[in-house]
DNA sequence: TTGAAAGCGATACCAG
DNA sequence: CTGGTATCGCTTTCAA
């Protein structure tokens, strides 16, 4: 590959007139900038990000701190980030955490080797791991984060609740993520109050992770400790999903004798049948939006001190019943 | 952060005998390296990757080319690549191409100015558009490949053509990927292969693309110019979940009145009802085998010219009727 | 408007 | 065994 000294010698000026005419910084004559152009085409030369890197000390990339990256809630949370970043030229460092804390010190440091110019967290805590790189929490936001986008957990609990409790809820179990995720207490929050104020009663039902592998085992427990029941709320689509097949499984009539809401709006929730009804988290969004400000913030070097909380919404499909209105009384 | 300076001036010795300290290159008295040691760990020194990158022109980062990062299929591969790479301490970097010329040659050439140590790729064209980046192939693979890994495509399109022939197959749909793609040939040679052996007969149906946002629609054509068909062989999970649906939505009884055949193994198979019957292909082994032989090459400079065709497996599931004995005629 | 030269942070050669 | 120094490729003062 050429190098911008090779240029320099082929366009018969000095590097640092290369440089300038390259970077559009500091004057540079009509001709010289041709010739530079000229030697450019020539070598087929493409300056190399990683001497810029050194020098400025800040590279043209992002590290993507994902806890599983199987799961396809976070898989469009980082096609969001990706498409972000590649239209301002910044690159993407996949890590993928797997909720490992070791994982997570890991991966900082890596990207802090590397001089990523930022990090686009899913872990709070990461804020704590970082020597002065700019982080932006996406997802999963604590008390005391103070900068961030995410959805908003705790209406959409609320919705969750709404939603069940306006069609002839009967036996409702509500499945709990772990207890350390905030956002899972928010959400928690959310339906609990909604069904409160509807004064419809539930059973807890907690459930360790949000791993995939995990799913299989909950499920068994779940039909067997509350086998009466008539409604219930996943922590997301994929308990969502492995309800429905397991109530088929047992000749459980979905939604009519069991009725299921699922969480994220995955991208196969309208794979199955019938078609998982679920709150839609903007996933995508969360990771565009998130990368757009964390770019700003890396630009400016202010650090804005803000939550993004997006809107999220019922995805109606088939796995709840019809809506019942409700009576005079 | 601190520098190799800093760690050289509070231990009293060179940035030299620091380095060589840190590399175990060289000779180092026990007295220096603990002099060193203490430095490091006073100062929470950590080697900057780019200063070493610049040095050696390589760094410790691998490029990952996808089609599309929504497909849980290349998820999988990623993962495997993921763990493969970040056990030897290399970094990786993502691009996500969606099947776009524009967008590889911007990723490759984005790598190449980080000086990625090599490149995983999907496109089995990247060997043309690199300036001396190792390359592996992983999952797409073309007849002039050398180098790569990817599952059996025959192999697993002649077992779909069985697993379909042993079930009483009635009127047979195959659907056939995009033509561009090898994979996509092979597995329909092999399938053909398989279905004409036991003469059974059948009809081709033609897909776009593997992306999620096309299949949609083509369902519904696949339904309307073949309402009679009693077993359908899909070009990947996403379009056999679909099918499913489809068949429940329309009363179509599966598997009894149609039987559904996937490919890929996608981790969603198991989430549908019934469960869907596929065609496993190891993704997450070609991703991992794919970044282990890549890192070799990387690391030996000698490429060894192999293609590893991975085997593939039926998953069964429910989705396929019972298995028919030949009778003895 | 231009070029010489000093970094950026590490590595490795070569002399001592 | 150790330290000085050139080098990797680029950016940016500073003087001319």
């Amino acid at each position: 590959m050429a190098t911008i000294k090779d240029v320099s010698e082929l366009a018969g000026v000095s590097v640092a007139t290369v440089s300038r005419a390259l970077n559009n910084s500091g004057y540079v004559s009509e001709k010289s900038r041709r010739k530079v152009e000229q030697a450019v085409k020539a070598l087929d030369f493409v300056p190399n990000e990683v001497a810029r890197t050194l020098y400025h000390k800040k590279s043209k990339m992002v590290g993507l701190l994902v806890p599983d990256i199987s799961n396809p809630y976070f898989t469009s949370l980082a096609s969001g980030a990706e498409d972000a970043l590649s239209n301002k030229g910044y690159g993407l460092l996949l890590g993928n955490v797997q909720d490992d804390m070791d994982k997570t010190i890991y991966y900082v440091r890596n990207f802090e080797q590397n001089n990523v110019a930022g990090i686009l967290a899913t872990s709070p805590n990461v804020t704590d791991l970082v020597h002065g790189t700019p982080v932006m929490n996406i997802d999963r936001i604590s008390n005391d984060t103070n900068i961030g986008v995410h959805s908003d957990d705790y209406q959409g609990g609320v919705i969750a609740g709404q939603a069940i409790a306006d069609r002839n809820p009967g036996n409702v179990v509500v499945m709990v993520g772990p207890k350390y995720l905030k956002i899972a207490q928010d959400r928690l929050a959310g339906t609990l109050f909604a069904l409160d104020a509807r004064e419809v009663t539930y059973q807890l039902f907690q459930t360790k992770s949000y791993r995939v592998e995990d799913a299989a085992e909950t499920i068994d427990q779940l039909f067997s400790k509350y086998p009466q029941m008539t409604s219930i709320i996943a922590t997301n689509d994929i308990y969502g999903a492995l309800i429905i097949k397991e109530a088929f499984k047992r000749g459980i009539d979905v939604p009519n004798q069991l009725q299921v809401l699922g969480y994220d709006n995955s991208s196969f929730g309208g794979l199955v049948y019938p078609g998982l009804s679920t709150i839609n988290q903007p996933a995508y969004d969360v990771g565009y939006i998130g990368a757009t400000l964390l770019m700003k913030n890396i630009e400016n070097q202010q650090i804005d001190k803000t939550i993004v909380k997006l809107p999220v919404n019922l995805v109606l499909r088939e796995s709840l019943r019809e809506r019942v209105e409700e009576s005079y009384e």
